[in-house]
DNA sequence: GAAAATATTGACTGTTTGATAAAACTCTAG
DNA sequence: CTAGAGTTTTATCAAACAGTCAATATTTTC
C-alpha cells in the first residue's frame, strides 16, 4: 500500500487502465453536471467500478477533478500556441479557426468541461488562466497586432478578435443541443462541421457586407 | 391554505414580494451551478428566508427552475422577434447583434442559466426549443435568405450565421470571468461592451481582409 | 509457489439534501 | 375586534452523498 500521490512514477498496468477508465467517466459527468452537480457514485457506476474502489485511485472528488483540468488546459491552448507570426496572416488565421473547430468536434466533453468551470466562475482555475492563458494571449496579441500595423489584415480590438474566434467555434460543442435542435437530423456531424467550417472561413474573412469590392456602390454607412 | 399552484391570480402582497426574492435567489444559484449543483439550503440561505418556508412557495426545487425557464425564454428571444424583414439588411442585423449584447450585458444570469441548461443536454428544455425556437429560426431564416437572394448581403449559411451571433455575444455574459482575466481591470464593464460591439461591428460587415476594395489587390485565395 | 505488494469489496459513518407535518404566528376583510 | 385565510417556524424524515476502514481477493515478484 504505497502512496501513489506523491510517487509519480512506477504506475501498474491496472493503475493506468483504471485510472483511465475513471478519469473518462468522470470527464462525461462534470462535463454534463458540472463539480457541485456531479457525482461519484455515478462517476464509479459509469466506470464500472465499486465507489470505494474509485475512490482507492482518487481519494477525492476534487482529485478527479484537477486531474482533468490539469490535462485539459495544454491541450486546449495548443492551437492558438501554433499560430505563427511569420506566416501568411489570413491563412494563419484560417487555420486557428479550423483547429479550433476541430477540437469542438473531437473533444466536445472537453470543452463543456471547461465551459462549465467559466461559467461557474472559474474558482478552481482562476489562477492558472492568469499564468498561462493570460501571457499567451497577450503575445499573440502582439502578433496580430503586427498584422494589423502593416496593413496585413484589418484593424480590430485584437483581444475580441480571439474571443470571437472562441465562442463561435466552442459554441459548436457547448451547445450542441441546441444546434442539433435549429439544423435538424438531416446533416450528420461531419456535415454540420463543414458548414460551420466554410460559413466562419466567409464570416472572418469578408463579413456580410455584399462583395461590391470594385467600388460601383458608395460605401454604405451603418449607425 | 389555498392552493397557489393553480389558482393563478389573486396574489397577496407577500406572496409577490417572497416569489420575486425567491426567483431571483434561485437565479442567482441555479445560473452558477446548474441545476443539481444548486440545493435549496443556499437558495433559502440567499432569498433571507427558512427552507420550509421557501417550500411553501415552490413545492419542488424543480418548480422555481421551470419558473425561471418560463420567464426566460420569452424575453431571449426578442431581439430576433425584432429583425424586421422590410428594414435594410445591414443596420437591420447591426441592431440585432447590438440588441444581444445589451442583454448578455444587462442580464449574464439569465444568459448563463440558459447556457447551463443547453450545457447539460437542456433536458427540460428541450421540447422548448422545437416548438419555440426553431420555428422562430426558420421564419427568420428565411428573410436572411431572401436578403441573400436580392444581393443586399454576403451568402452564407444563415442559421450558421445566427449562432455566430448568439456565441460572439453571450460569450460576455458566459465566459465573463474569463473575459475579465484577459483584458484585465483596466476597463470597467462599460467599456467592455463598447470594445465588443465595436469589435463585432467590424467582424460581422467587414471581416478581416483589409480593406483595398478599389481592386489595387489581386483577390487573395486561401486554403 | 509463497511472500509481498496491489487491488477490490462490503459494511459503515457523519453530513447534506429534498421534502413533509403540524403547531404557532400574522395579517386582513368584514 | 375577531375569525379565518395566509404565513412562518420547529421538528423531523428518508434518501443521497462524500469519504473511511478493515477484511478479502488478486497480481506481481523473487
Amino acid at each position: 500500500m504505497k502512496a501513489r500521490a506523491t510517487e509519480t512514477q512506477r504506475k501498474t498496468r491496472i493503475q493506468m487502465e483504471n485510472e483511465e477508465r475513471i478519469l473518462d467517466a468522470a470527464l462525461e459527468e462534470f462535463s454534463a453536471h458540472g463539480f457541485r452537480g456531479a457525482t461519484i457514485d455515478r462517476i464509479a457506476d459509469h466506470a464500472g467500478m465499486s465507489k470505494p474502489n474509485l475512490l482507492y485511485y482518487f481519494r477525492r472528488k476534487q482529485d478527479m477533478y484537477e486531474a482533468l483540468i490539469a490535462r485539459l488546459l495544454d491541450t486546449w491552448l495548443e492551437p492558438l500556441r501554433e499560430l505563427n507570426a511569420t506566416g501568411d496572416p489570413l491563412p494563419e488565421l484560417q487555420s486557428y479557426i479550423r483547429r479550433k473547430l476541430e477540437m469542438a468536434r473531437d473533444f466536445p466533453r472537453e470543452s463543456r468541461l471547461f465551459a462549465n468551470e467559466i461559467l461557474q466562475g472559474a474558482p478552481r482555475i482562476k489562477r492558472l488562466l492568469e499564468t498561462e492563458l493570460k501571457p499567451l494571449v497577450d503575445e499573440k496579441v502582439e502578433v496580430l497586432q503586427g498584422w494589423m500595423t502593416d496593413g496585413r489584415i484589418n484593424t480590430v480590438d485584437a483581444r475580441h478578435l480571439i474571443f470571437s474566434i472562441w465562442s463561435t467555434t466552442q459554441h459548436y460543442a457547448d451547445f450542441d443541443t441546441q444546434v442539433r435542435v435549429i439544423l435538424g437530423p438531416d446533416r450528420g456531424s461531419e456535415g454540420r462541421f463543414e458548414d460551420a467550417a466554410r460559413y466562419l472561413e466567409t464570416l472572418f474573412l469578408d463579413g456580410l457586407r455584399p462583395q461590391n469590392r470594385a467600388g460601383d456602390t458608395p460605401r454604405f454607412r451603418t449607425l
